[in-house]
DNA sequence: CTGATTTAGTTTCATATGTAACTATTTGGC
DNA sequence: GCCAAATAGTTACATATGAAACTAAATCAG
């Protein structure tokens, strides 16, 4: 009896929380890492960025929620992409509280690198997973999310 | 032809970094609410609590390796466990600049209630997977973790 | 032994982040 | 139309975090 219930014990490693945290940021650290180095972006810009060049014209609260992020971080994040002269921000005709947000010229052309810089990363990430393994996480992660976001089980 | 070379897109909502990265946050998000309404830890505190409670004597460095935090983060993390009460520290006999920490009485019980209910609330989240499900994921995840992590396949 | 180097842990400082308050605009009841 | 409530986004403030400097103790070369 190694793990008797008056002796409990919790093995840090073994708990999927923990793991699932600690996976996360390392990959997160190395992504930041590359957009910093390589286009003077942080994470949150980089979102901002993808989900601006798939849909021109999106609004903030939009891109917080396809992107996860609050409105404050939005906010700050196109913030410093106007400053870097990648986003530019049209008020709305029809709703004057509302940005209607495009990637400028050069915006544009730094899209065109992010993108394929992201696939390869993830590409290299992945590799290590045959295409059943890639196809069966992403099912697990589905379920997972699933279970732990409001609406799910526990809520 | 609905993605050609020459007008890259990336859904976030499929790349891999990103998903895991809302998957955790949802989930740590989770846990923080918890041990902060039930016994005023944060997840750092909480996993300097777990490894303590499991190696009695342990050293702020050791406990840095093991929860994957920073010698600043273990630094803040014990002070303010001492502060509650739930901590000790005794210097070293043979080297003076090591700490050993123990978990006051107090620390003991917080420590056993904490090690259920955090395998209860695991419990509860991977109870949407099945066994083999649970094994899988483990092992997925493992295989990323090799990769992503220094001197892995990209280092 | 003695000074240079390394190591454990803390403190400081600059930056990042989240919550709440705020501004501007729109919508909806009447 | 007009005022109350809702919504988009920003700003302010308080706290969290990370990097680098710092302190104290141990080790190592000579």
């Amino acid at each position: 009896m190694a793990d008797t219930p008056d002796h409990p014990r919790l093995r840090l490693r073994e708990f999927l929380p923990y793991r699932l945290s600690v996976l996360s940021n390392t990959i997160s650290r190395r992504i930041a890492e590359i957009y910093d180095r390589e286009f003077g972006l942080t994470i949150w810009q980089w979102r901002v960025m993808a989900v601006t060049g798939d849909t021109p014209g999106i609004s903030a609260t939009e891109i917080g929620q396809r992107t996860a992020m609050d409105k404050v971080a939005v906010s700050r994040a196109v913030a410093g992409l106007i400053e870097l002269g990648y986003l530019e921000r049209k008020s709305s005709d029809e709703d004057g509280r509302r940005s209607q947000l495009y990637l400028t010229r050069i915006g544009q052309s730094v899209y065109e690198q992010i993108v394929p810089l992201a696939q390869s990363e993830e590409r290299i990430l992945t590799a290590v997973l045959t295409p059943e393994e890639r196809t069966e996480l992403t099912r697990l992660m589905e379920k997972l999310a699933a279970a732990a976001s409001p609406g799910g089980p526990l809520w």
